[in-house]
DNA sequence: TTGAAAGCGATACCAA
DNA sequence: TTGGTATCGCTTTCAA
């Protein structure tokens, strides 16, 4: 099948290009007619052509000479993890809705690779980017600024670009949301198991427990284990073993592999939750309903994030006044993990 | 800061925009020297310039021109699907390895958003498109091959689409594995639930499960219930009173999400797993692990699926001959769900 | 090994 | 409301 260009569809409807790209790219009003200088008997002639000629615009073609091209990217650190899954699929129906396609890539925690991708994306003519920042990213993001492309941070914050967009969750809320519901059911050796990455989210998550520790007056209680990310079983349950035996009473758990990995432990030891140590976990899963016990965990408002992610890039292309930084709240989802 | 083109590379590298295409496009060969037919030391001026300059490649120019865009598509029916995100991660790596960027879409199971996605990536030029089709969807899928735009169908087959690529699981042996593990654990009323979708997959694992029970004689207990994709969560709870009611012994529940469903009506209703009611769930989970009991359940070759997909598609681009159609087996992981 | 020039298919500008 | 045409940045012939 010979390829159809708008030349033919011209040709056919006895028209110009000209007029053939204003109909093309003309949108509905509310009343049904089209926004553009165009007869609207024309606009059905020729309308009817294109789709009788099978007529799909070239994408390639449109970008090059606009310099637009309708198309964001959206680079998380891996697509596959529940987390960034739900937020993608999220993020792609809002985009749809405003007409843009989307490209996603997966930096996997990896500074190169998310260069790589960036370099990608940026060959493409994109509107705007959105990602997730991994640490000593900072150069491949910077290289979306210098050529104006617009960029929206999500999930983990870089305080030095201040010229970007950023929809975060409230991470020292969601820190002390957990430390407080602890606390509130009467626990106070609590302690935190958190990743080795210096990403902003998990240090702002520790810093919430630190303060609500300190607040209830149990700082010398306080005290938060790394692991490195992708950690081995053993490391975990030999951790786990050893909080119990030096007599901690429950744990805050900052994401749903730290919650997953520690919860495989547990039912290894045979430990009972609550009794032998209560959990406050991180993100939605199955697995915290269908535990022996239901687990209490803080849960991120995913649509949320995803649709204020693209409003505000869209915004920020349309170049539209906005607040660039939005930070959401977390909420809360109690569970037996805690009930003494 | 101002966009670099070819033709400022090779202003300051004092050569034409030809070599400096030559230059960009060459692959660097084993021995590091570049397959190109340019003089080596030109090749590196050339180069150098274009770093210091912070060329990149406008790709929609280049896709214009050649007709080709190194990008192909993947239409899944939901990105944050866990089976889909899983497949989705391997084939965004194997297509980096071959230099391919990718467009990702979800279908919703609509045929009209595959229609869409289906219009709106053929735009880009694409190479070629990794879909898993939905039913009523097959249009959608004809507008690529009548393009003649290399199509490799993912997950669930289409028979009457013969000029296409296929990478599927092999579903009746799925169902086979999953029903026989739960004969040879002495189990005799064994049902199951499925999904009223008529996709392929879901009709060819209830066509292993039939196909066991009636080698073993008990072809009067064979029993499929159907359910709508999405379903309310107190239907299941009814279809599994119900069953345990009539005497059912154990349950083939051949996908995830109704794996998920069923285990959590199996907790609300205080049932025992496998005393009560033994299950073989399907594709992994943490779930399974972190269940009460541990769940038995059959598992897909994600990454070996993936990789096949985005193999198949290559050589499909490149005209190389090759099997179309690839079909993968699945592994039966144990668990105490089926031990009496 | 190098370069000049045509042209991919749309949009944007200007003129009618 | 319409149409003519330059142009976007690159690849691809073809010739030198």
């Amino acid at each position: 099948m010979k390829k159809i260009t708008i030349k033919d569809v011209a040709r056919e409807a006895g028209v110009s290009v000209t007029l053939v790209s204003f109909v093309m790219n003309a949108k509905r009003g509310k009343d049904g007619r089209l926004d553009c200088p165009v007869n609207p008997e024309t606009a059905d002639r020729v309308l009817k052509v294109a789709k009788e000629l099978g007529y799909r615009r070239n994408a390639a073609a449109a970008s090059l000479r606009s310099g637009r091209s309708n198309t964001v990217a959206v680079i998380t650190t891996d697509i596959s993890n529940k987390y960034f899954a739900g937020i993608s699929r999220h993020i792609e129906d809002r985009c749809h809705q405003y007409g843009y396609t989307v490209l996603f890539g997966s930096s996997d925690e990896k500074p190169e690779k998310l260069d790589n991708i960036m370099d990608t994306v940026l060959a493409y003519n994109i509107d705007g980017v959105i990602v997730a920042p991994v640490p000593g990213g900072e150069d491949a993001i910077r290289k979306a600024v210098d050529q104006n492309v617009p960029v929206v941070l999500l999930d983990r914050d870089i305080e030095s670009f201040t010229e970007v967009g950023k929809v975060l969750l409230d991470d020292v809320a969601a820190g002390r949301m957990a430390t407080d519901l602890l606390l509130s059911k009467g626990f106070r050796k609590i302690e935190m198991i958190s990743y080795t990455l210096g990403i902003s989210s998990l240090k702002e998550r520790e810093e919430g427990y630190r303060e609500s520790m300190t607040k209830a007056g149990l700082t010398q209680d306080i005290s938060a284990h790394y692991i490195p990310y992708g950690a081995a079983r053993e490391t975990i349950t030999t951790l786990i073993k050893d909080a119990v035996k030096r007599g901690v009473e429950a744990l805050f758990l900052p994401t749903y592999t730290i919650s997953a990995s520690v919860l495989a432990a547990i039912r290894d030891l045979k430990l009972d939750i609550p009794k032998d140590l209560a959990i406050v976990a991180f993100d939605e899963s199955d697995v915290y309903n269908l535990y022996t016990t239901t687990v209490a965990h803080i849960v991120q408002p995913l649509r949320s994030l995803g649709v204020h992610a693209v409003d505000l890039l869209h915004n920020m292309i349309e170049n539209k006044p906005c607040d660039t930084k939005i930070v959401l709240k977390p909420e809360l989802i109690p569970g037996g993990s805690v009930e003494k």
